[in-house]
DNA sequence: GGAGAAGAGGACGCGTGCTGACCTCTACTG
DNA sequence: CAGTAGAGGTCAGCACGCGTCCTCTTCTCC
């Protein structure tokens, strides 16, 4: 029967990279001659498939005008249901796709693939450094990354990081790449206008309107875009978000902290001892508590009420050695900083 | 040609729920008496096509002994292959699977989405919070996966949580659940000898058996399945990861420090108002900073460098408040705790 | 309970188009 | 230059896919 035939050519040619004729007629059972028959029907059908003439010729399923029906294995289908169900929030840009390409596997799953999806339990770790991210519409993510693959310049309004301002600045860019960073989606671009490369939160964007104009390849100035959104001191994370936020001073080389600092924070280098954090945190204490994470001293420049949070942390700490039996040992009340309870 | 429309009419099923027989024929160009034709060759094919008779009967597919070939639009496609390639570490006990899914899929991208794909770039925030998980042998995960789904009772020796003890202790246990909770991976059983649930982590199973008895249907102790391994307090995370590691009794009630610890911190109530928690970090800076975040008073348990740290973190803490320009504010270098350099 | 809608499937005959055999040609390797 | 592997034309034969027509069954709705 030739549709089975068919099928199944297709599923050995992913299964395997490469297949000689001779093999795939063993395999299906047919005559070389009626698989070079199938493979051309393939090619009709739209999936290209390679072949090297010459001695270690062989057939090869290739990049097609689409996707050819996928193939799966357990393991892989089970990989797939679960990434796409733990899939964080940078596929949440994607819209529905995920949902919809979840459904269709799990719906399709046999038994007892779906019994061992079942006995598996996921749980992200919630990262208590990050706010649940801003939504993100699903077209704009599409429209962008369109734009982009197009080399299109984009015209679109940005909302500034000042929260009532009135309205938006009006921005001609071109756009090369979308950055997801820590549950917030970036778009890395050209400002056409200012002559400068800029990163834009696409949650602050709008009225994105297609200009019709393309732009020339332009070299990304990094090779590591995300450090490269990383470093940018104005791309757009505000504190209108978390209810503490605060600038500070710290005594630690910039890139060092750009390593621990979480997605929230930017920074900019004082010089190269120095740098200067603006961040925020769920409260003034875990505020501080991350500024002690880095194991270095720092400065509180504002607000008043982060300074004052510092100083109550000194009341806080008790520091007790225990005996064998330290059970008995209730916290101490006392407040002097440094004071050590009787052993 | 027949294979073309065996594809078709598998990807028509695919994507859209239920179909009519006289629509498929419509669609496929074909009399409906071929369209139950090919119904019936798919179903030969085993992918099972179940049908309802009478008005408003449909043709749907179904789930089968094996996954069908899964026909994917452009948005899907681009929405697993991203899920694959940010697949936390909950998929890392799968093994290779998740890479050679995403290979196939990246491999036969068309042109279009490849170039889609590639305007995307995703970062993981690493969490400075936690380690890196440990590894995870994904043989081990399928056979106990396996056997959840058997309910076949296993058998195994784990290793205790003290680094150095000679071996671990002979378990005989119904595995019901595998959770992945901040990148650790933990079997959900019930010890047949202790008589209780435990949650066990993989990777200090070792010497896994089959034992071919079934177990009986035993309803999990919690709702949500990770919160239990949460409340566990003995789930084997140990201190020979972190460098530091220490105890301490924070004044606050054990459910805030559930809500708010990283996952590799276990903790006990020790009354209503008191926790004790147990946690490593990758200083001893890190792990004061961490504890201050609560906002609440503590005291330092052990060891003493932690109780050194906490009198260090003391120092380090400056307080300025700015004037409006206080951009040529210096970070004092006077280590005077508290100290305010001059405005 | 009966009419009608929708799937199931047997029978039949036509003719399409698939298949294998055999051939030549081309491209590549060693 | 020989050998190997894909490409593909041609031809004879026949399998089987297709539509038509038919009867059954099952389910819904009036």
């Amino acid at each position: 029967m030739i549709a089975n035939r068919t099928l199944e050519l297709l599923s050995l040619l992913q299964a395997q990279k490469e297949w000689t004729g001779d093999g795939l007629a063993e395999r299906l059972g047919v005559s070389p001659r009626t698989v070079r028959r199938d493979i051309n029907r393939l090619r009709e059908l739209g999936y290209p498939v390679t072949a090297t003439k010459g001695p270690s010729g062989y057939y090869r399923l290739s990049r097609g005008a689409r996707l050819p029906p996928l193939i799966v294995d357990d393991e892989q289908a089970i990989a797939i249901a679960l990434s796409l169900q733990t899939a964080p929030a940078s596929v949440a840009g994607l819209g529905d796709a995920t949902k919809r390409a979840l459904n269709s596997i799990r719906e399709l799953l046999p038994p007892h693939l779906s019994r061992r999806l079942a006995t598996f339990s996921i749980e992200q770790i919630e990262n208590a450094w990050e706010l649940a991210p801003p939504q993100v519409d699903p077209g704009l993510v599409a429209q962008l990354s369109a734009a982009a693959q197009e080399r299109e310049l984009v015209r679109f309004t940005y909302r500034s990081i000042e929260v009532d301002e009135v309205d938006g600045s009006e921005v001609l860019a071109e756009p090369h790449r979308l950055v997801v960073w820590s549950g917030r989606w970036y778009m890395v671009a050209y400002d056409q206008r200012g002559c400068s490369w800029r990163a834009y939160r696409l949650d602050r964007i709008e009225q994105p309107a297609p200009t019709g104009w393309r732009f020339p390849q332009r070299d990304v100035p990094e090779r590591d875009i995300t450090r490269f959104v990383q470093s940018q001191p104005d791309r757009g994370d505000t504190p209108d978000t978390w209810p503490c936020w605060g600038t500070i001073l710290m005594e630690c080389p910039a890139p060092l902290v750009a390593k621990w600092a979480p997605g929230a924070a930017s920074f900019e280098a004082i010089d190269e001892r120095i740098t200067r954090i603006r961040m925020g945190a769920w409260s003034w204490s875990a505020l501080i508590g991350f500024l002690v994470t880095f194991g270095c001293r720092f400065t509180v420049e504002s607000p008043p009420e982060l300074a004052e949070a510092a100083r109550r942390v000194m009341g806080r700490i008790d520091v007790d050695i225990p005996r064998a039996d330290a059970r008995a040992a209730a916290p101490a009340d006392a407040s002097a900083p440094g004071g050590e309870p009787a052993l």
